[in-house]
DNA sequence: TATATTTTTGTAATCGATTGCACTAATTTA
DNA sequence: TAAATTAGTGCAATCGATTACAAAAATATA
């Protein structure tokens, strides 16, 4: 068994004090060159690895943040995690990841557990049902900063780095319209939720101006399936006048939503154009490739990551929010390009 | 700022040691049951929490895991990481997760940076290209359980599980067989990694075992994407004899095979049928769902957790390794289903 | 009541690294 | 050469919790 070297094995076998030798160590240029090269040295031969516990236990950063999502295997967020690792391991960081499963009483444990593990940082995507901000709150009284993604609250001192879902709304809607479409019909997501109600003002800023009126009856609340779309297709076509494009929060309901216009003989793009929202992986597999707004998940958690190592490393500076916007990017397919 | 509040402030402010509020607080069956919930009491209204580090650096375990993985945002990785995390988290555990994009470099620094962040146990999946094994070994050397999941190598002492790829070759072949297919092509990836190998060795059994003697020609190296299954169609149909099926070791491939089939005007299953492997959440959203062999990662995540903690729980025993072979479950979609 | 036991609590070392302060040795200055 | 700096090291406390051992308090026994 490898037993562990401390700088105190160091220390006798060089007949030198352990300050000396963590000093050395840690380049600290009060220690003569010659002490520091042999030290250096004889860590190596002995293999010597700092102990980390110890250290963080001495400096109080423990050189781990922590990422909270609704769960880890959703194509967006595994992505924004991917950002997130890739941009703070090469500043020797580690990311622990917990899920809430959309459940803010486990979101309450996840940061405090967090805290408790005293992570340098936190990053986290809010649950659906987060109404209280009082345990986020905790955060910002242990100094601990957090950056919410996508899915934010408004908590004075917090950072955050979103997509613009307005202007995604506004370009689904606008390229649809630009395709000639004139009776558009939006599936959002649950209203009370910030992000869909923010695509669902952009689809409707987008039809008023190209002067189009939006008919209430065009705006439903879809939920993310493929079976919702499909229901939501059987009752919008109950009525006589029919949409002739979809824009759909969710790239599941416009799966959907494609699947049941197919099974009705009509056709995609031609007689009605389908977009959808987060460019899942699956969107550009179909057959009939599907138009989606993307999110930039990578580039999100990249920023994100930015965000918290600014806030690190100019502690000087009071903590300063940063509420960053990222821009969304339409993925035009077949779903809705006319111009084959 | 809420200072910290720690075992010396409530000592201080209950006037008896240190010692004994750490006791109060562990349960320890030596103080008196009065002594016990006044401790309680206070530490609960002084809002105190235990400092994870400290405990970590005298125990020597910080609840802490680490999960190697070439990619997060891989469907497959991040539910087996997901299955991880649910099954540890309710033990305390947390998850730390590292990417080596398939390089082995980067899987011997994340070993080393692990190790040295005092992680109480280790899952990986190795990179494709992994070969030596010494890096790993030092998992064992510092007496961190190591277990592997999916990609695994052979080292004694460390224990896996992985799924029965050569019975995931099998049952794809043999369900194809009994749709009536007789000739019918793999496309398998490297054959120097393991699981691809036992995939390819399951086909060549099922036909065998059928009386059906495997052409060579019918046997291709293809990775996982789907450029690579359109042009492995475009090598297969260059002969005079073309297969009436076709098994995928990449769901990639087998959608880049429908597609070139289909470009070709073959009917899809009835002249053709496909199945892939991984069952990707796309195989079964598109127009024409795709049959394909599903891993079981949430399960694979779950076992790989367990396994850790018997061999965590149980230290009396000399450290026993433990071969977990789960059963890969096929699922019948329509590129391969002529039942219908 | 005096002694033996058992409970309960306190003292101090430990985990490994860091760092302010003090001290010695080496160098510079007068 | 003596005094004043400067450079290089060591001592010991610290981060917060745990725990063997010692000691004190409470209880049981004679």
């Amino acid at each position: 068994m490898a037993e562990k070297v401390t700088i105190y094995d160091i220390s006798k076998k060089l007949k030198i004090s352990a300050a000396t030798v963590s000093r050395a160590l840690n380049d600290n240029p009060k220690i003569s060159a010659k002490t520091r090269e042999l030290v250096l040295k004889t860590a190596a031969e002995m293999n010597y690895k700092q102990n980390r516990l110890a250290q963080a236990l001495k400096s109080g950063r423990t050189n781990n943040v922590g990422v909270i999502v609704p769960y880890i295997n959703r194509s967006f967020f595994s992505s924004v995690i991917r950002g997130i690792e890739e941009e703070l391991s090469p500043h020797g960081y580690h990311v622990i990841i917990c899920q809430t499963h959309e459940d803010v009483n486990n979101e309450i444990k996840q940061i405090d557990t967090l805290l408790n593990t005293q992570v340098d940082g936190i990053f986290m995507s809010v649950a659906k049902t987060t109404q209280d901000t009082s345990h986020i709150k905790k955060a910002l009284a242990e100094n601990t900063p957090l950056v919410f993604f996508d899915r934010k609250k408004e908590v004075k001192g917090l950072s955050s780095v979103v997509i613009d879902d307005f202007r995604g709304g506004y370009l689904a809607t606008e390229h649809l319209i630009k395709q000639g479409c004139k009776k558009i019909a939006h599936f959002s997501g649950d209203l009370n939720v910030e992000i869909y109600k923010n695509r669902h003002q952009g689809y409707l800023k987008a039809l008023k101006d190209n002067g189009i009126t939006p008919l209430k009856r065009f705006s439903l609340q879809v939920n993310s399936k493929l079976e919702s779309g499909i229901s939501a297709i059987k009752d919008l076509w109950e009525f006589d006048e029919k949409p002739d494009a979809i824009f759909s929060s969710s790239d599941y309901a416009a799966l959907g939503a494609i699947q049941e216009l197919k099974q009705m003989g009509i056709k995609i793009p031609e007689d009605v154009c389908v977009v959808g929202f987060s460019n899942e992986p699956f969107t550009k597999y179909m057959e009939l490739p599907i138009t989606s707004v993307d999110q930039t998940p990578l580039e999100m958690g990249k920023i994100a990551a930015q965000v918290f190592l600014e806030q690190i490393e100019g502690s000087q500076t009071l903590t300063v929010e940063k509420q960053v916007i990222l821009a969304p990017k339409l993925f035009v397919r077949n779903s809705s390009n006319r111009n084959l």
